[in-house]
This record gives structure tokens, sequence and C-alpha cells, in this order.
DNA sequence: CTGGGTGCAAACTCTTTGCATTCGG
DNA sequence: CCGAATGCAAAGAGTTTGCACCCAG
């Protein structure tokens, strides 16, 4: 009953995605507009936001920041530069801290676990005068 | 030059604090202003902005939620139940993950990390029917 | 054709800001 | 007294929604 269907607008959203770096919805908006500025702003929202719930994108809510959205779909985590912001992907497998402990220290049944990672980018630690 | 003043406002809202659990902004006003009609919006914002500047409370944006503070300003994390969104601290020490082996993934100088973990808490896990 | 998708604009929510007034120290 | 802190209202920023039109299958 609900096939999903294929657009443009899709498409080009999800360019985006692979395209920006970790973009916000708003960022996403300000590339796909750039190319198509007929796109609307709902619709990059809805999309993105439809992209979540299929699986075929992950939203990305980091400390101080709008939500972003992220294709890489992998388990993966995020640093984020203290200096310019960049964010990039970590793909390490974090020993899942014990979650025994964590469920005595709180009484939840723990299932779950996102971790964020802050730092100083390559880019930044060479050009101090950033930061 | 800058003595910092203290209010009522501030009183309460340190209050409000303390007393809900999380709350985010928007939570502390509706309880401030329950008992204190006259206090506006802003004067929230700009004092729990001030508290987290001075150290007095803590700043936490968690996973699709608002931004919300917390008045233990220890090194903690937080639980997040999956059913009601009730979430309380996790006062545990997470063995920081091999920041060496991060920093090699993606290049950065990592000199911080975040967590939080998901569940269900002990009400929802007896009460089935509110999942 | 048909209904899922889109564009547009207005509505909403959360947060910030400018400015005159208040009041803590 | 003096200037930090408030209240009010208006402005922003990001996101959602209602509705009529459009186009992929």
């Amino acid at each position: 009953m609900a096939a999903e269907r294929q657009t443009k607008q899709k498409a080009i959203i999800y360019e985006a995605l692979k395209t920006l770096d970790h973009p916000t919805a708003t960022e996403v908006y300000g590339y796909v507009h750039e190319r198509y500025p007929s796109v609307s702003r709902a619709t990059v929202f809805r999309v993105l936001s439809g992209f979540s719930s299929s699986g075929r994108a992950l939203e990305v809510r980091l400390a101080g920041s709008d939500m972003r959205y992220d294709y890489n779909v992998n388990e993966h985590y995020h640093v984020h530069c203290r200096c310019c912001g960049k964010i990039a992907d970590v793909e390490v497998t974090i020993k899942t801290p014990a979650t025994k402990t964590v469920s005595e220290s709180c009484g939840y049944l723990i299932d779950g676990f996102a971790a964020e990672f802050f730092g100083i980018c390559p880019a930044c630690a060479e050009n101090k005068s950033c930061c």
C-alpha cells in the first residue's frame, strides 16, 4: 500500500547528504536549493525525516548543534572539533561500558549506548590561529 | 566590576532545577511561572545560561530533546527511558574508550568524551502497558 | 488514473535580543 | 547610587503542518 516513490528531490537530497559532512537539515537545504531552487524547505525536512525512518540515513544530535543527518548508517561514533566544529566519523568499536554496573546504578534495563568525542581536528592542530 | 547579584528569580530557578528532573528551560519556566507568574521566559533562559557558564549547572543535550539543565555538576552520565522518556543519572566511571585508537581512526586530538545510555526504567519495566 | 510527494505559506516551539525599568549591594 | 538583572515584546532560527497541485508507477 505504501510504495515509496523515487523522485528527483530525494536523489538530490541524498546526494547532498553524501557530499556535505554531517549536515544539518538547513545545510542540506542550502546545497539543494543552490542547484534546484524550486525544492522547498518542507520537502527537505520531510525527505530527511523519511530517510531516517527507513534507515537510509541516521539522525545525529551532537552537543550544541541542531539535528544533523548522516548517510553512514553503520555503527560508528563522532568526533567534534572544539575549534572549527568539524565532525568526523570514528569507526572504532567501543568496549561497551559495563552494562551491568550502569544498570545497578540507576535501575534501568540498559539496551543502548551513544557516545561522542571532542578534540581538535588535524587542520586546527596545525593552524593554531583558528582557535 | 562584575559582582554577581543574588535575586529571587535565581533562587526560584535553582530550586526548580533541583525539584524537576533534568528539566528543559521551558519546563523550568513552567515551574517558576506557576509560583511567580511575574518571572519572564527571558529571565529563565538568561539565568539558566548563566548557571551553566558559572558552573552551577550543566547543560545536557540528549537525543531527541531540547536542551536540558542539570544541577548535578559532578561527572556523570544519563540514562534515557525509551518508554516514558524519564532521565536518570548514572554515577559510574566509564572506562574511557581507547583514546589512542580513536585518535588514530580520525586523526583528531581527543580530549573529551560524552555518553548517553538508553533503556527501560523500572516503572516502565513493570507496567508494560506504557510502552 | 491515483495517491504518495511536493511547494508554499503560515504556524509553532524554543531561544535570543533590545530597551527601559527595577533593585541588590 | 550604579550597573547588573528583569520584564516585555519582538525578532530569529529550526522544524512542522494544512492544503491544493503534480507526477511516478
